[in-house]
RNA sequence: GGGCGCUUAGCUCAGUUGGUUAGAGCAUCUGCCUUACAAGCAGAGGGUCAAAGGUUCGAGUCCCUUAUCGCCCACCA
């Protein structure tokens, strides 16, 4: 018997041991067609919010419909434990920086540190029902990925789409580390527009060039014009004395230089920008480089080396000022590019750095992108537009410690490239050496270990390689090429997505994967995004599981449409909290009346039985559907539409067939236990989906024909009941008018009603005489009155028995 | 400035290829203790579908323009 209340915390948790006991999501290959998901392995950097929940439940859903469909479910579970967020929450719970602490040690406590994470987010995602594999769980900082992700690096290397080489890369002065442009964050801020003037050394003739980066005037290496602006063009040619630098530089035409911004006259520093880079790329122009890697001013630089970055444009400022160089001074507000990781500016270094090729195969990204299914489809538009857009390789080494080091050494003497052999990694080269002895270029036999690590993306680009554990020569590679799905939210499409792209373009020519299903964003309230730095105890995911069940929370993650933002709504839980609730009532009830059920063939259904099971036929199918376009969303709006329908019509109906066989028949009765029976049970599988905890609860308790409700299949019903479909919703249409004359008349649903006269057209009428009894019994009938109309139907006259009511009160 | 998306009831959201009076839940109001459920049931009120224009017999739905917000990108001279 079901209990008489439903206590979530007492079942969720009994349910989760018993899946875990019985291994109810193990991946086994077997001859089943297999779905594969390329599950995001959430940033290791602290805390899991209401948006992972999110986020992750829709595509636990899908594991659990397919898993319904028969397929046999590859769903692992990774964590990113890689790279800079690690570093950085170490260096905040330890208050120091990485390179105070020391490398080793700085390791040791970035691997200590993540265990104890992932362990809590373990805990966790298993709470909220993610019916993962965890023996398939990874984590992208271990020997086994790490060989992976140096493989994958050797293989690019082999054929020749990494190269190492000294070019300007993003530099992030705080994290001290170059950076990718992926990891660049748009920040707008407050500076001053400075116009300075400067002079041509030939004629003395002044002209004016508009800065917000001063401090740069060091770093000047030419200033361009366009060649078509007329104010400027007899520049060209001259040469430009900088101004309390002293220094001159000549004036160059160049077409990018925009006439109508700024002053039309531009300095080209090496680096300020992007644009700088190309120029100096393009005309072959000298280095200048003025900054240290820890933001401050070159000491070989005259007054200003020393200084940071800040001190310096307020110090020569102040010196342009004392020139009277210094024609105007405006406020502005501009955009300016910052580490998504620190927040702050990022500028331009110039060292050797690992690069990865993206601009020659920019084509082949695009056509790989087109093979892909976007769900949502526009999704698709973000990904064009980016790989579209980008300008740069993909630089993968980091200044950092705690990643994947490159399997590589350097000759001490002539500075060649020494790389691993795969059959040795995973490879530390800060502790081990080449297998060769001396180097093949000039013969020494002294070799200094590549210092930096690999990007974080670099390593979470290969999680189809490590779910197919790449190099191991099994087969899970054939099951796994392309995996079915990958989901994330829209925010790393640019990142995760488009460089899986690339690795898996590069080591297998084929897309990595047939689905990519694109999530929304949780906002705190219109507009405002929740992120881990705005804390929010309300929707801290452990006290919402304590407070609603994770059934509940699951109901919130399923509302609203794929790759669209929602609001974190306490209405959104308090509507799954009374499904739930309902789902367990209205079993409760059934349970009731199936005491003496025998489950057997039959065919002769009552009106309203095939009334209601040809609805679900039809909502199945458009739920079915949606869950195709894993529009998980979508799908459980159109069966929770049903089910209360179900619950207040169909059940209101047949409750009195059920209590009353004397009244009705047996086997009228039989039709309606069968019908339930067979219903509730198709209810409960389509409602597993979002609810595993209590449809395991009610499965285990009324049918238990498998292990468990998660191992059984959908097989949609076969009947013909589209004429009862439509006959019985007209019908229910006339019991919702007579119900809604009780209501105004304030009196109970209960009241007799002694005259009911109906209007009807010949097949509703034919409809209605066979489910007579029913409809008399629903609405306490007396005396039912039918005319004859040629099309539709009327309720001509309800007349209620008041003085029965008057009397019993 | 560019790409994509959102804008529908007081609030949170649906609205499949254009097709009668635009839907649900919450909130509000009115009733009902009805042998599963008062965490329930039956009703009621509430919307010029962001704005303007266009296509069409017919537009929340298609096209154009504008605005707001969100994500991403560019611009930083």
């Amino acid at each position: 018997m079901l209990d008489k209340k439903y206590d979530a915390k007492e079942k969720e948790s009994k349910w989760l041991e018993y899946w875990q006991e019985n291994k109810i999501y193990e991946f086994k290959p077997d001859q089943r067609e297999v779905f594969s998901i390329d599950t995001p392995p959430p940033t290791v950097n602290g805390k899991i919010h209401i948006g992972h929940i999110f986020s992750y439940s829709q595509t636990e859903m899908i594991a659990r419909y397919k898993r319904l469909r028969g397929y046999n479910i590859f769903y692992p579970f990774g964590f990113d434990d890689n790279g800079l967020p690690s570093e950085r929450l170490v260096e905040k719970e330890q208050g120091k920086k990485a390179h105070e602490i020391g490398r080793e040690e700085f390791s040791r406590l970035c691997y200590e540190t993540t265990d104890k994470y992932e362990e809590s987010f373990q805990t966790l995602f298993s709470k909220m029902g993610v019916s993962t594999d965890w023996q398939i769980h990874y984590k992208t900082v271990s020997p086994k990925t790490i060989k992976i992700s140096q493989l994958s690096f050797l293989d690019l290397y082999e054929k020749g789409h990494c190269y190492h080489k000294e070019s300007p890369a993003l530099w992030c002065n705080e994290c001290l580390t170059s950076i990718a442009q992926a990891e660049l964050e748009t920040k707008t801020i407050k500076t001053t527009f400075n116009y300075i003037n400067f002079k041509t050394v030939e004629t003395k003739e002044e002209f004016t060039i508009a800065t917000t980066r001063p401090e740069l005037l060091p770093a000047i290496v030419c200033v361009f014009v366009n060649p078509l602006d007329d104010a400027h063009k007899h520049l060209i040619g001259q040469t430009a004395h900088i101004p309390v630098i002293d220094v001159d530089v000549p004036i160059m035409a160049d077409e990018k230089v925009a006439i109508d911004k700024g002053t039309g006259v531009v300095m080209c520093c090496t680096f300020g920008d992007q644009t700088d880079i190309e120029w100096w790329k393009k005309y072959n122009l000298p280095l200048k480089y003025i900054f240290t890697d820890d933001g401050k001013i070159n000491d070989s630089i005259p007054v200003y080396g020393g200084l940071k970055i800040k001190e310096a444009r307020a110090k020569i400022m102040e010196d342009l000022t004392d020139a009277g160089v210094v024609v105007k001074k405006e406020e502005l507000e501009h955009e300016v590019q910052t580490h998504e990781r620190c927040g702050k500016e990022v500028e331009y270094a110039v060292m050797k750095q690992w690069f990865i090729d993206i601009m020659n195969h920019k084509e082949d990204f695009l056509r790989i992108g087109r093979e892909i299914k976007w769900h949502p489809s526009y999704m698709h538009a973000r990904y064009e537009e980016w790989v579209n857009n980008i300008a740069w390789d993909w630089c993968i080494s980091r200044q950092r410690y705690f990643g994947v080091p490159f399997p590589v050494w350097y000759c001490d003497k002539c500075g060649q490239e020494v790389v691993a052999s795969k059959e040795d990694l995973p490879v530390n080269p800060l502790t081990s050496q080449p297998k060769i002895k001396t180097c093949p270029a000039c013969g020494n036999d002294k070799f200094v270990p590549e210092l930096d690590v690999m990007d974080t993306w670099a390593t979470s680009s290969v999680t189809p390689l490590i779910n197919m554990r790449y190099g191991e020569g099994n087969n899970l590679e054939k099951i796994l090429r392309p995996m079915s799905i990958r989901t994330n939210a829209s925010e790393i499409i640019r990142t995760w997505d488009f460089y899986t792209i690339v690795k898996s373009f590069y080591h297998f020519n084929q897309r990595p994967w047939d689905n990519v299903m694109i999530s929304g964003f949780v906002m705190a309230d219109k507009g405002e995004k929740i992120s881990k730095s705005k804390g929010n105890s309300k929707v801290e995911p452990m006290a919402l599981i304590d407070e609603y069940s994770a059934d509940v929370i699951r109901y919130w993650a399923a509302s609203g449409r794929l790759g669209t933002d929602i609001i974190f709504s306490t209405e959104t839980l308090q509507r799954g909290k009374k499904l739930v609730n309902k789902i367990w009532n209205v079993s409760k009830f059934i349970e009731m009346h199936l005491e003496d059920y025998k489950d057997q063939e039959f065919n002769d259904f009552e009106y309203i039985d095939k009334w209601i099971i040809g609805l679900f036929m039809d909502m199945e199918k458009s739920f079915l559907n949606y869950l195709d376009e894993y529009e998980v969303g979508l799908a459980l709006n159109t069966l929770e539409k049903f089910f209360w329908n179900f619950c207040d019509n169909y059940i209101e109906i047949v409750k009195h067939r059920l209590y009353r066989p004397l009244e009705f028949g047996d086997i009228p009765r039989y039709s309606g236990q069968k019908t339930v029976y067979m219903l509730l049970y198709k209810l409960l599988q389509d409602f597993s989906i979002f609810f595993p905890f209590i449809t395991e609860e009610i499965y285990q308790e009324l049918y238990h024909d498998h292990k468990s409700i998660h191992l059984t299949t959908i097989n949609p019903l076969n009947y013909n009941f589209n004429k009862e479909v439509s006959l019985g919703n007209d019908l229910v249409n006339i019991i919702s008018e007579v119900r809604g004359e009780k209501s105004n008349k304030n009196v109970s649903l209960k009241t007799p009603v002694k005259n009911l006269d109906l209007s009807l057209n010949k097949e509703l009428k034919d409809a209605l005489n066979k489910s007579i009894k029913d409809f008399k019994a629903t609405l306490f009938i007396e005396n039912l009155n039918i005319k004859d109309l040629d099309e539709g139907y009327n309720v001509d006259k309800i007349e209620l028995n008041l003085e029965e009511n008057n009397k019993e009160s």
